[in-house]
DNA sequence: AGCGTCAAGTTCCATTTGGAACTAAATCGG
DNA sequence: CCGATTTAGTTCCAAATGGAACTTGACGCT
């Protein structure tokens, strides 16, 4: 019997078999480990990330905060470096250097901001877009592969319980105290 | 109705209460975006991370590769610095420092393993553990915050439904393909 | 045993990172 | 509206990072 999720359960004797690939402290960091969610959570986010941003870098040459820039203006045309730096977690000088690339590669286009003469709106140019599109594909067939384990009614549970999760997070401290 | 997880429904109007102080940009990469899974990752843990290590840093002076190694022992005495690579996916040569680091600090201490003399077997020591233990108390409550949104159930079944994504993990391609 | 390959950890050094100071524009308060 | 404060983005530079080469030991294979 499972014990509650702030108690994660030892690692089961007939997982072994799957597990014998991962190596024996990454083990415990899963299953033994009383901050289970935040190691699961870096765990499995390390392994869609990683193979991704190693495939951009050798295919496009993009770093990782360059494509940070290059992914969110493809979702969201037109938003600004502030708005890159506030939903990326990436220091603003970083993001100040990855559009100044990207507009050198005219992979971006920027044009200043009307409404706020300090800040740029930013596009994709059409080979921006073209990367972006590109990149789409084998970003959603991998994150498809890792969910392939669960069945349609899991991944829609687990879809639900991180939003409730996201919906949650104005709530949390962004400062640990004492 | 929500739609498949596959492709992340749009956010309903009622939310927009709880998300006013995310920026639109964060809005459109958690709900608008066909990666939803690795976006909504990064993002519950950065909330996780980045108080933690910043906590950590201006308490005990421990930068992150720093901590991960002192964590890691922590976890499980007798490690070698491969698995806390292995675990960690940071590069071996920053381990290496972070390893030196913790000596010189005395909060590690080391022995060549009689079984491979090119390895070495990591300890805490007394301090070293008074910092591991001081730094679980607030992360674990980091973590319960954060899962306080959801029931009991609910975490139950956000932690089986991690377990079985990381169960999988092995099966996942470390590089992609085209 | 002897040689070639591999693995653990360290060192080297060019590149990246990110805090802090800076510029210019917006916003706030009276 | 006019100074004081904030904000968007850039620049500077000391420090961290990480690929590659290196050292030493282990593990084949014949």
């Amino acid at each position: 019997m499972r014990r509650a999720p702030t108690f994660p359960s030892r690692v089961d004797p007939e997982r072994g078999v799957a597990l014998a690939e991962l190596d024996p402290l990454t083990v415990t960091k899963l299953w033994d480990n009383p901050c289970w969610l935040s190691f699961r959570l870096n765990f499995i986010a390390f392994r869609f990330n990683d193979p991704v941003y190693r495939w951009i870098e050798t295919r496009y040459g993009l770093v990782r905060p360059e494509f940070v820039a290059l992914y969110a203006v493809g979702l969201k045309e037109g938003v600004a470096a502030k708005n890159i730096v506030a939903s990326s977690g990436l220091p603003k000088n970083t993001l100040s250097r990855a559009v100044q690339k990207l507009l050198q590669r005219r992979l971006l286009k920027r044009e200043t901001d009307p409404a706020d003469l300090r800040s740029y709106v930013l596009h994709l140019t059409p080979a921006g877009r073209k990367i972006f599109d590109e990149t789409m594909v084998p970003m959603v067939e991998h994150q498809a592969t890792m969910l392939a384990g669960l069945s349609e009614e899991e991944q829609r549970q687990l879809c639900a319980l991180m939003d409730k999760l996201v919906i949650a997070s104005p709530t949390w401290p962004q400062e640990l105290q004492s």
